[in-house]
RNA sequence: GGUGGGGUAGCUCAGCUGGUUAGAGCGCAGGACUCAUAAUCCUGAGGUCGGGAGUUCAAGUCUCCCUCCCACUACCA
């Protein structure tokens, strides 16, 4: 059915921000889904390499770091080895899961601004910058706060006020003080910065997207679109910061005048895409240039990219000016451009923002605490935020597990496995001739399983998930209608028919919760013996497929694939993690 | 304020370039079955497609106005 030539495939999500384990939200619109994307590409045969790695620099990892008593470098490494078991426990395949402070990703970024200043995209200008004397630090816009000039909010941010909504400058507040110390010792100080000049990248940026228009979802080209109508104003790419990547001239000294400040996080956290790929393959003993450069076998590899669409602007922008600028018509460091890029909305908590600081939303590592973690796979697949945010409540997450997972697919599992068990001695039973049923669930998968595929193609992830169900339900509805149990009275070879196929169902199924729901797939196909070579997504004609296990072949039946979730839970949930507020 | 995304059955969501009685899952009601995790299968009830106006032979689908939610708005990441 399937006849893709194999393909090198690289994938990365957006990197998670080092300042904590992450929210479900996060975990749904970038990490999951490009986990079951690699998984099913893999599946199909396709090479794949899903890059992912923390994104450790910026003001806030540097206050977090305070408030836990570290040094940023020690925070960043107990968060990044947290983020990594949060991600083992959730089974995300990641072939490498690296960091944006790596040597690798600081080379990278220092060579890159090199060659973009070379290029003329860079470009050195003085700013204006709030100062805090007691902080002994320069406070990022929001850092500051003050009292609304507009409406006299007395805590209003430097970059907007939260009771008016206006759009501020720090300098328009009146009394500002540091967020971080509330000292009101504060200044305004000229600083120096290097600026990339998105602005001269427009033309090039605009002819990318556009052709990019067919493929891309509409999130991403509208959002990339708008920022380019309104006209790309150049960006600056280094603060005034301890904790980063230094920047440096040539000879590999700190440029001059550039003592005390850092690339800007948004600058080189993309670059730690490259970074970590270069790790893996140190790791590894392989080549990194395939997956990056373009004259070295890029040109052949699809990038694809995950990400919440707050990140599309710096992924569609900011970080393609980057790339673009190391190879101008004169000098050529053609690098690659990301090829398929999917945006997600944001999974929210009961239709409002999940929130660490007021204890609302569930967090990783909490999350397969109370769940195993293809509970949580399944529930944020099945309800992808695809076309708008998605609301997560406690009442569908129980629903979607205990109807999809333990009634439809566990259950079915059971039924036959358990059937199997005590009238065919656990063996794949021979006999019986093909009826309507046969033919009719041969037909189905026929028409589903292309579909199927096709979604997963597509990253259309809410569909994927209700064909793979629909495919579920219809083994049910196969039993029903061979129903071997009433056979069994009066033909056991007929009998042996509906249990045979219904096997084969089992197995199948299985393979194909594999991308999904690892855990549960893989206590299927190891119940049913399924070699690890027989578990790929290479499918034949159908009715080959519901008669596939060779007879005699052993199965068991596994004990219960999927406990359900009972509405106890669902009350002490709510109660301990504030749902419904 | 600006820009973008969204507002479709009780709930979560599908509905491509406008075309017969608007779909799915959950939930609900009735029936069937008994192999199975009181599971499964079938049938059914439920919607003036956020509101208004317009274009058209025909609009959930196009245009305009209004309204609500969300995101971004460039120094949070």
């Amino acid at each position: 059915m399937s006849t893709l030539t194999p393909q090198r495939i690289l994938v990365t999500s957006a990197l998670p921000y080092i300042n904590g384990v992450k929210h479900l939200g996060n975990l749904a619109g970038s990490m999951l889904p490009a986990d079951v994307y690699s998984r099913v590409m893999r599946l199909l045969g396709h090479d794949v390499l899903y890059i992912c790695a923390t994104d450790e620099h910026g003001t806030p990892a540097e206050l977090a770091a305070a408030d836990a008593g570290l040094s940023v470098s020690d925070y960043c490494d107990q968060m990044h080895v947290a983020q990594a078991e949060a991600g083992a426990e959730f089974k995300l395949s990641y072939d490498y899961f690296g960091r944006s402070s790596s040597e690798s990703t600081q080379r990278l970024t220092q060579a890159f601004a090199l060659a973009l200043e070379e290029n003329g995209f860079i470009e050195e200008r003085v700013s204006k910058q709030v100062y805090s004397v007691t902080d002994g630090r320069y406070l990022p816009d929001r850092y500051v706060e003050g009292t609304c000039p507009n409406c006299g909010f007395e805590a209003a941010r430097g970059d907007q006020c939260d009771s008016c909504g206006k759009l501020l400058d720090p300098v328009d507040l009146i009394d500002p003080y540091s967020a971080v110390s509330g000292s009101k010792d504060v200044e305004i100080r000229d600083t120096n910065h290097l600026y990339l000049k998105q602005s001269e990248m427009s033309g090039r940026l605009r002819d990318w997207v556009e052709t990019h228009r067919a493929d891309w979802p509409a999130l991403t080209t509208s959002i990339a679109m708008k920022w380019l109508d309104e006209g790309l104003r150049d960006r600056s790419i280094t603060r005034d910061l301890e904790w980063g990547i230094p920047v440096v001239n040539e000879a590999g000294d700190i440029r001059d005048g550039f003592d005390g400040k850092v690339f800007y996080v948004w600058f080189d956290a993309p670059i730690a895409y490259i970074g970590a790929t270069q790790d893996w393959a140190e790791k590894n003993g392989t080549d990194w240039e395939p997956y990056w450069r373009t004259d070295k076998g890029a040109d052949a590899t699809r990038y694809v990219q995950f990400m919440g669409k707050d990140n599309v602007a710096f992924h569609t922008l900011s970080f393609p000016t980057t790339i673009m600028g190391q190879g101008t018509e004169k000098a050529g460091q053609p690098w690659k451009l990301v090829d398929e890029l999917k945006a997600f909305n944001w999974v929210t908590w009961y239709g409002g923002k999940f929130s660490t600081s007021q204890k609302r939303g569930v967090f990783m590592d909490q999350a397969v605490d109370i769940a195993p973690s293809d509970y949580w796979r399944w529930h944020l697949m099945a309800n992808a935020p695809e076309s708008s945010d998605a609301a997560f409540t406690w009442e569908e997450f129980q629903a979607s597990v205990n109807s999809d997972l333990a009634n439809v697919l566990g259950n079915f599992v059971n039924r036959i496995t358990s059937y199997c068990v005590k009238k065919f001695d656990g063996q794949v039973p021979v006999g019986g001739v093909k009826t309507e049923a046969e033919i009719w669930i041969e037909a189905e998968l026929s028409e589903r399983l292309p579909r199927l595929v096709s979604y997963y193609e597509a990253r259309e992830f809410r569909k994927a998930m209700a064909e793979t169900r629909a495919i579920w339900a219809a083994g049910n509805e196969y039993l029903t209608q061979a129903a071997p149990w009433t056979h069994y009275k009066t033909d056991v070879d007929q009998a042996a028919m509906g249990v045979r196929t219904g096997l084969n169902l089992v197995a199948l199924f299985g393979i194909l919760a594999q991308p999904i729901i690892p855990d549960a797939a893989e206590r299927i196909l190891e119940a049913m013996s399924i070699p690890t070579d027989r578990r790929t997504w290479k499918f034949g004609e159908a009715a080959d497929l519901v008669d596939a296990l060779p007879h005699g072949h052993p199965v068991s039946a596994p004990p219960v694939l999927f406990a359900k979730i009972e509405d106890d839970d669902v009350v002490a949930w709510t109660e301990r993690f504030g749902g419904g507020v």
